[in-house]
DNA sequence: TGAAAACAATGTTTTATAGCACAAATTTAG
DNA sequence: CTAAATTTGTGCTATAAAACATTGTTTTCA
């Protein structure tokens, strides 16, 4: 596995995708200034209320963003493919961690300080624009996930998060298989509904012939159908 | 009408919070190029799906965002009181509208074309920071309102909408009557419930003296009850 | 390797909330 | 100033989804 990892994980350079905008000083800035950290799977990598340090920048793996609650019971607010950055939000607006993160599958991230992304954020202004791009984004997203999820019913809801997954992780090599696999709980999870309820939806999915299942690997048969699904709600 | 918009209105310098980060140049450059439009009741301001053309700064009244959800119906997202900014999310994240926005009242709003905005941006770092903070804080609402909305029940979301409201308009003089007065179903489209069940809800609230009601006038008696009810869910 | 734990599947019961219908009250407009 | 339209208030019904219970299956790890 290590050996994978260092195979594998790209350089900081390539990962980081707002290097283009950096000046040469402020590259070397870096490259003097941030850490590797590897997670093992299930791993909590940053817990909500806590203060930020670092901002992050996921090398290799997946890793979910999670929000606790009432009684305990967490929601996947967002999942990240390598190249995302994460953890800096608190950090910009001075506060305290708003959501948990931790590692889907053994994963590979790189750490900047705190105060060394303020300062190429106060200094840079294509640095600091490019964030406020990628928050600009997130933004849009995260309230339509509140529509999705607050008006749609169990089958759009979970037609929906199987569209994202494709979306996000794409297919294997046999063009349906979902390039993730998540158990049933995680995948209740990012639709808002119970472990059971997650179940019984797929299996149904299953006996409509719209996906097909093998334990966690997951094929999209009729991605029409399902689209149609998310679509009516 | 009309005489109390010339005498209470602000002018620009006073009403754009961000008006210190400005050089003396660009703030003679947004003087220059900024515009002034009254709103009536219930007229839309920005319409989902279109391209957004200014970016646009409450100088007083009382506007909601919107987003329209499965079979029209359609939830509060944000309610911004004056010198709050909005319309330039889509600006920035080069995208159309993502919500609605209309007038709760007679509106007045200052609009800065999305090109001047945009130059503003990429060269005034402090300003383009400033952004960057407004937009971190909105996404930890956006990501909790959708937790709080999901998981909570009627009772517990009414009364995280109530405290809501008077958090952001305030009490009127008797230190109990929330300085905004919705229509059930406006509460209902905050709160993520039907109508019907909004005015169970507020009845029940204040049979149990929680809150006390005078048409679209809402006391608040107990607010750590409120509190209490909001948290448990 | 075998026991314990975690996960998956499915049926049954209960409950919260949407949906509907209708009446009363209030606001708006001709 | 009245008629129409909108908003508010209630009761009843239907139903989606949670909660619970049980059993089988897979994974973990001591």
């Amino acid at each position: 596995m290590t050996k994978k990892y260092i195979s594998e994980l790209k350089p900081i350079d390539e990962v980081f995708s707002v290097w283009d905008v950096l000046t040469p000083d402020e590259r070397q800035f870096v490259r003097n200034n941030y850490s590797v950290h590897h997670f093992k799977k299930n791993e909590m990598i940053q817990i909500e209320g806590e203060r930020p340090t670092h901002m992050m920048i996921l090398a290799m793996g997946k890793v979910k963003v999670t929000k606790e609650g009432v009684g305990g019971r967490n929601q996947i607010i967002r999942m990240l493919r390598p190249g995302e950055h994460f953890s800096y939000r608190g950090i910009i607006a001075n506060d305290v961690y708003s959501t948990n993160v931790s590692a889907f599958e053994d994963s590979v991230i790189y750490m900047i300080k705190a105060d060394i992304f303020l300062s190429i954020l106060r200094h840079n202004n294509a640095f600091c624009y490019r964030f406020l791009e990628e928050l600009s984004t997130d933004l849009a997203a995260s309230d339509a996930r509140t529509v999705n999820l607050t008006q749609k019913h169990i089958r759009g809801r979970l037609a929906e998060a199987l569209l994202f997954l494709k979306k996000n992780y794409g297919l294997e090599e046999d063009g349906a298989t979902i390039s993730i696999y998540l158990s049933r709980e995680d995948l209740a999870n990012l639709s808002n509904m119970t472990t059971s309820n997650a179940i019984r939806t797929l299996s149904n999915f299953a006996n409509e012939h719209v996906i097909a299942m093998d334990g966690r690997k997951l094929k999209i048969i009729d991605e029409e159908r399902l689209k149609r699904i998310s679509k009516i709600g």
